[in-house]
RNA sequence: GCGCCCGUAGCUCAGUUGGAUAGAGCGUUUGGCUACGAACCAAAAGGCCGGGGGUUCGAAUCCCUCCGGGCGCACCA
């Protein structure tokens, strides 16, 4: 019937597999360590709709050419319903060409894997200080994990989305201090926007005021013990704060399911459990000398420990790397007499003699607790951690809080969240640090398996290009090819001034009013620009580029969807542009599929035709490289190609006007298009509208 | 100083488990709507993939080195 779909790459991998094994058992030969299969779809048409370099990674083993090889695989390849004719070319590539009739009648979907179900994945992302306006950098976070939690959903894994709540943080404390001492005056439409300009003019007094300094510290405390006035006033402010953070993201339509905040962790006495937990370890001690004296602190761990997680087998997500580690402070020691880091090299001269191998004068250690027995956010998120992964023997309590999102409560009812076999947290690259001591403290406590389950989904900073710094009264004679944002100088581009200019400026040049509104289509396209990079790219932030709806843009993948939507309706296949993407999702859906007549695939495909033929077929597949990788890029680079390919095709190939069956056929190459957009759109946080 | 990331068309970026003639968008030039939706399509111009070595059948991709950027090296988060 058409409409289910396999990974074609999986197929062709398993049967090349299976003729390789009998080439090398001819041989007398087994599977060599090293190599795996590798299918892909080559860049020109001509080689063919996919392509293996087997041949010519068989050549060594098997001591003979690659194009032999390669023609020994013909056989076996050739018998394969999908595979209507291989070819063997030069340097010893096999191109397959496909059977389009045959993967049109594809009814035996590949299941999601059994242990992929059982696999809980919790992903932590936004986590914005709630003491003021959300800007655009905060946004790029949200959008990157939101995606990925549809990604990982859409893959079958079941999925948490939590937002941390730094509700005890020092930000908040500052902007109390503002509230209480900084008088701000003007008309501002959200308290967000208010506690923007106010904490900027805060960090502003602090350079001169003293006595506000002092009040800092002050403030701090209160939080800190809870329970008075103050912490009140904090409680309050982050509360509305992340209100209006919340009504930010559900524009680009981001959700949550728990909102987890730092207050309940602390005053559920989470951290005093952890603490018990962490003092069994030898990593963890209370300095007596030195620079961190007084303080309880993480120590890095001897070479080898680390070894061993570092070695750990497949994981192909992002590399375990703390940026200190044990070869790092092995180099420093080995040019010790050059100038080093300052603090330490004073710290070394007094250190212990006996160089029993713990001592560095890099000191890469962590403090969790202040000598004055504060503790610092790692350790609070230490605890958090164990907590995610049900290793700390704790609960919080939960209630609701607005749009089916719940929270941590001091007094509540008990849930069922946490407990993840794997840990995302979204959160820029200049924390690495401080992630790496939280997988650190895991492997300290012998949860080795939790720690290499921790991945740290690191991405590059937002700053403001020049010319967007300039529209916002920023200095930039300096000549800087960009600009930081910065909340304590109210630098930066809140995420509601973002989206009501841009949504400005689709009112403006949208041709028609009909279908989604100019503010969904806003928002889509500033959607679809921050998940466009690579995450390790730092963006420049440049409104003009971001606002330019031509091209490869958010705009034009919805556009080519309501396009493909229109015709399907002009040609009286409505019930197939009602199709819902669950209908390429779920093996076990069912029906969608009688939706769709059975196309006749012509045997003189257009070009256009097979490219986006090919080019659909390769969707299972991607989407599975992205899970795996959790590589966003990878999704918009597929949408893009898919829409692109799609408009070439409607402009080459006419549908509705076309005899039949050749009309049938490109109605169900519009539809499958449309479904399978629709699926990446999804995936992406976009809408797909039926008309723009 | 130590470490991590990055350097690809005029601009902004894809492509990096080594593969076939290095791609896209924007910008520039040219052509295409009495319409299956032009928020589109087609074509042209534009590249020693930062420089130099190395590894091999084959390098933008891996290794070394230099140059140039960003970030991190707190009893902040």
């Amino acid at each position: 019937m058409g409409i289910r779909v396999i990974s074609v790459r999986r197929y062709l991998a398993r049967h090349l597999r299976e003729a390789a094994t009998q080439l090398l058992n001819e041989a007398g030969q087994g599977w060599p360590e090293d190599l795996q299969i590798v299918v892909e779809q080559p860049a020109r048409l001509e080689h063919g709709d996919y392509a293996t370099n087997l041949a010519m990674r068989l050549a060594p083993v098997l001591h003979r050419a690659p194009v032999q090889i390669a023609e020994a695989l013909q056989p076996f390849m050739n018998q394969l319903p999908l595979v209507a004719r291989t070819e063997v070319v030069r340097p010893g590539f096999l191109n397959f060409f496909l059977n389009w009739q045959a993967w049109t009648d594809v009814t035996t979907p590949d299941p999601i894997p059994a242990e992929r179900v059982q696999t809980k994945v919790v992903i932590e992302h936004t986590s914005i200080n709630p003491n003021k306006a959300a800007h655009i950098g905060h946004l790029r976070n949200s959008c990157i994990g939101d995606t990925l939690g549809r990604l990982l959903r859409r893959a079958g894994y079941p999925v948490e989305v939590h937002n941390y709540i730094d509700d005890l943080g020092n930000q908040v404390a500052d902007t109390v201090v503002g509230l209480l001492h900084v008088p701000v005056h003007g008309q501002y439409a959200r308290f967000g926007d208010f506690c923007w300009d106010l904490y900027a003019q805060v960090n502003q007094a602090y350079k001169t005021d003293e006595a506000l300094k002092a009040r800092r510290v002050e403030v701090q405390k209160a939080l800190e013990d809870g329970g008075n006035n103050v912490s009140w006033i904090a409680t309050l402010v982050a509360d509305r704060i992340v209100r209006d953070h919340l009504e930010d993201m559900a524009q680009f339509g981001i959700h949550y399911d728990l909102l987890v905040h730092e207050y309940d962790i602390v005053h559920m006495g989470f951290w005093a459990a952890a603490f018990e937990k962490l003092k069994q370890s030898p990593l963890f001690v209370k300095e007596t000398e030195g620079k961190y004296a007084g303080c309880w602190v993480l120590k890095q761990p001897p070479a080898a420990a680390e070894q061993t997680v570092l070695s750990k087998p497949l994981e192909p997500l992002e590399a375990t790397a703390p940026n200190v580690s044990a070869p790092e402070r092995e180099r420093g020691l080995a040019t010790a007499d050059g100038e080093g880091a300052r603090g330490a090299c004073k710290e070394r001269q007094e250190g212990e003699p006996d160089g029993g191998g713990e001592d560095s004068e890099y000191n890469p250690d962590k403090v969790l607790v202040r000598s004055n027995g504060v503790l610092t956010y790692t350790a609070k998120d230490i605890a958090y951690h164990l907590w995610k992964f049900g290793l700390l023997g704790q609960d919080f309590l939960y209630r609701p809080f607005e749009d089916g999102i719940w929270t941590t409560a001091e007094q509540g009812e008990p849930g069922s969240f946490g407990r993840a076999k794997r840990v995302l947290n979204v959160i820029d690259k200049r924390q690495e640090y401080p992630q790496a001591m939280v997988r650190l403290a895991l492997q300290a406590l012998g949860f080795a398996e939790e720690a290499s389950q921790l991945h740290h989904v690191s991405y590059g900073v937002v700053s403001l290009s020049p010319a967007t710094a300039a529209r916002l009264g920023i200095d930039i004679s300096e000549g800087k090819s960009s600009y930081p944002m910065s909340g304590r100088q109210g630098i930066g581009i809140k995420v509601s001034d973002l989206l009501a200019q841009m949504e400005a400026t689709v009112e403006a040049v949208r041709p028609r009013k009909e279908g989604i509104s100019s503010r969904q289509v806003a928002a889509a396209a500033i959607r679809y620009f921050l998940l466009r990079f690579n995450l390790l790219t730092e963006i420049v932030f440049d409104f003009d580029q971001a606002a330019d709806l031509h091209g490869n843009s958010g705009v034009y993948l919805m556009y080519q969807h309501a396009r493909a939507a229109k015709i399907l309706r002009d040609g009286g296949w409505a019930a197939a542009a009602a199709l819902t993407p669950t209908a390429l999702a779920s093996p076990l859906s069912g029906d969608g599929t009688s939706a769709l007549p059975t196309p006749q695939v012509p045997s003189d495909l257009l070009p256009e035709e097979r490219a986006l033929l090919r080019h659909l077929a390769d969707w299972p597949d991607t989407l599975e490289q992205a899970a795996a990788e959790l590589n966003v890029t990878l999704l918009t680079t597929y949408a893009f190609e898919l829409a692109s390919l799609f408009s070439t095709f409607y402009d080459a190939a006419p549908v509705l006007k076309a005899p039949e069956p050749l009309r049938t056929f490109r109605m169900w190459v519009v539809a499958r298009t449309r479904l399978t957009l629709a699926d990446v759109l999804n995936v992406l946080g976009l809408p797909a509208p039926d008309q723009m």
